[in-house]
DNA sequence: TCCTATACTAGAACACGTTCCTGTTTTTTA
DNA sequence: TAAAAAACAGGAACGTGTTCTAGTATAGGA
């Protein structure tokens, strides 16, 4: 399982312009792929050809198809929440501000329930050997729930831990949507509650 | 995908004594096998030698190794509960009864690390094939939370909404862990916190 | 008891993630 | 600029979940 970490370019950095131009084709194909069939359907053959590249290049810059989508979801995550940033949340209490958010970033992943479905199943396959890429995503997550909780008052004692615990609950839903239990509508329900529960204001 | 569901033998009443010997078999090499290397080790064409079954037998009893692995995490969970219900839950606040029965499942499931790898990976990789054997495991947990909730009180109105909160958390933490994002103890203590934030008493 | 449908065995075959190999192109170093 | 190293292309090969085929055993109804 993808013990081959070492050999990546993760220097980000140093990469050449062709390196970040095909960094950037393999996600795009990606994100194509899983957005027209889900997981499934972003098959590691397809995406190289799409994307101009060898099967083997694909691997050296993604060592595994869960780092590949992790990665890709971290992507999304960054243009939506730069998205959010460019207006201050609306609201009084803290519930009703992480609701404004939770909701927009559901309904956002929700309009693309393909797209979303391989995302959260590549978030859920991540192994220790993803753990990089999956902080990342978590703590773009949690940023976004603190900062909504603070709302424009000074920072609380517990805000990073509500906001910690309503991301489990907010991922826990996600899950249960695919796996058919609950409707995509109930999701939103079933979050709704929570913030109701675990803010109580 | 197995999309194979319609000829599984899923009326358990109506087999015969040599088709229930069969069945637990392989459940029970199933778990041999998730306990000696985890999700990755139980490689069904070994399931299928070990329990004295052709290939084909084993998938029409367990139409995907994800099947197989839920129903198994049924019987474990099906055995620990009724162990615990040899005894009344102790503690004087919906918390301490809380954290008792969390703390036992808890720990008894990272008695044995591969096996719990094993079941968390597959009820996390179930989709809506595997709905009805999630279910049960779902039930079954939560069953298990609101009971301690209630404690030898009458039932709270919201008692069934927090142990769904709380058993959201349970299982993300250990998604955590599994992912190496998280050391044993902290799932733990990530869960001791939650009952605190949701409970508060 | 015989017949027919169903269950089972044994193993080949297929799909897709992943690895590996060989030769070529690009980049870095001396 | 020449030589060495690293990156890349193209594609074969491997492992494991899943499916399929052909033949054999078993069970329930005439």
């Amino acid at each position: 399982m993808a013990t081959t970490a070492a050999s990546v370019p993760s220097d980000f950095e140093n990469e050449t312009a062709a390196q970040r131009d095909r960094r950037a084709r393999i996600v795009q194909a990606a994100l194509a792929l899983a957005s027209r069939g889900g997981y499934d359907d972003v098959q590691m053959r397809e995406v190289a050809e799409r994307s101009g590249v060898a099967l083997g290049t694909l691997y050296r810059y993604f060592p595994s198809k869960v780092h590949l989508l992790v990665s890709a979801m971290g992507f999304e995550l960054e243009r939506m929440s730069t998205q959010l940033q460019r207006r201050t949340i609306p609201g009084a209490t803290r519930s009703s501000r992480v609701e404004w958010v939770l909701e927009r970033a559901t309904h956002s992943l929700q309009k693309d329930p393909h797209l979303t479905e391989a995302m959260i199943k590549a978030m859920m396959a991540a192994d220790a050997s993803v753990a990089v890429e999956v902080a990342a995503v978590r703590n773009q997550m949690t940023g976004l729930i603190s900062e909504a909780i603070r709302g424009t008052a000074v920072a609380g004692p517990d805000d990073q831990e509500y906001a910690g615990v309503l991301q489990d609950v907010w991922f826990a839903r996600q899950i249960a949507w695919l796996g058919g239990r609950i409707s995509s509508a109930d999701v939103w329900l079933d979050i709704e509650r929570a913030i109701r529960l675990v803010l109580r204001d």
